[in-house]
DNA sequence: GTCTATAGAAGGATAGAC
DNA sequence: GTCTATCCTTCTATAGAC
């Protein structure tokens, strides 16, 4: 049947995603993901030959999902603050529905740098930063941000919406005993962090 | 011999925690620790019977290790702005010292939250944000940070100094193609990081 | 395309000599 | 205490029937 071909195939996709997510490349078994996928081993060589090939593309897939995702945030015609607002409050939503994202993609790349490195070679990271300081050049001025401290005013913000996620097992744990749920937790984040960093850029 | 046994000993957990480190529980090799320490496999069981007894044991000592070193965080006279200077200084040098730390405890936790978190209940993280909470009353007070806030500072200030640590894979990437070596940035990092934090909560 | 059966390699663990 | 040899399980991958 044609369209059980595609089908097929998406199942195994899905089910390796979660694995591989789940337990990382390390941890992953291919029988967990034929099993998740309600089908048998040899088919998963069958549509991905190995498990490092289906592991690729599992990875490239999600790698393209979270750039699609954010790509809005340099074109939006927002004021600097409004788009450190709107980061926050995105990028924290998409964790929020993706919990173990954070966690899989530092890890996988820890493990294998070669691995990951041809795919984000394609990120053209200078470019984002340059495109994102001029757009901003006024802004930037009146805080007194230095083309130079871009790079770390960028990786704080970004670190204050993925690390929570990425440290989940301990701060739950920490939460916990002050009576607060992590999901309650992250919701307040949303606006806490987007005030946290335009204070501390506003001298 | 009675110091060479202590000596084998320490030989294999001093390997098994390179080994650890690098791969993680899930990529570590019984036999690639045995070659690291320069003896056979046999005598890994030898001492420390399976290989999730070796694992436990190296990962108390880390959580040791870093719990000694930054519990005089809470006891030095310090005011609450020389304190943020003052972690941010230790701690970045600390992880300078150990920069496969985060990755490795992050995705260990992750993997396996029930390991982990035995060794996590006998730190009162509720009575270690109370200590530091009346510490530094006044201070505070001034800042306008309540009780209910402390976790979002604490964690945004965790964020800032670990998260370059465990996302070194992207940011080393990025960080190259602006000309920016990784250990100048985290060296710059910090003094921005203390002087964002103070900036962030000084209203 | 999908299945069962199995090859073949790797890895954790143990037996037993020294 | 330390080594060699080996067992046994697990896992990736393939062969071959349908």
């Amino acid at each position: 049947m044609a369209g059980n071909n595609k089908l097929t195939e998406e199942k195994i996709f899905e089910a390796a995603t979660e694995e591989f997510v789940d337990k990382g490349m390390d941890g992953a078994r291919m029988q967990d993901i034929a099993t998740r996928a309600g089908i048998n081993k040899a088919l998963l060589h069958y549509y991905f030959r190995t498990k490092d090939h289906l592991f690729d593309a599992v990875f490239e897939m999600i790698a393209r999902k979270i750039m699609k995702r954010f790509s809005p945030v340099f074109d939006e015609n927002f004021s600097f603050e409004d788009k450190i607002r709107f980061f926050f409050r995105e990028h924290i939503s998409f964790l929020q529905e993706n919990p173990k994202l954070p966690g899989f993609i530092l890890n996988e790349i820890n493990r294998n740098p070669a691995r990951i490195k041809k795919l984000l070679s394609s990120v053209d990271f200078e470019n984002i930063w340059n495109t994102f300081y001029k757009q901003h050049k006024e802004d930037l001025l009146k805080y007194n941000i230095s083309k130079e401290t871009m790079p770390q005013l960028m990786i704080s913000i970004a670190a204050m919406s993925v690390f929570p996620f990425a440290a989940r097992g301990i701060i739950e744990g920490a939460l916990m005993k002050s009576g607060i749920e992590f999901n309650d937790f992250m919701e307040e984040r949303k606006k806490f962090a987007a005030e946290f960093v335009i204070s501390a850029i506003s001298k």
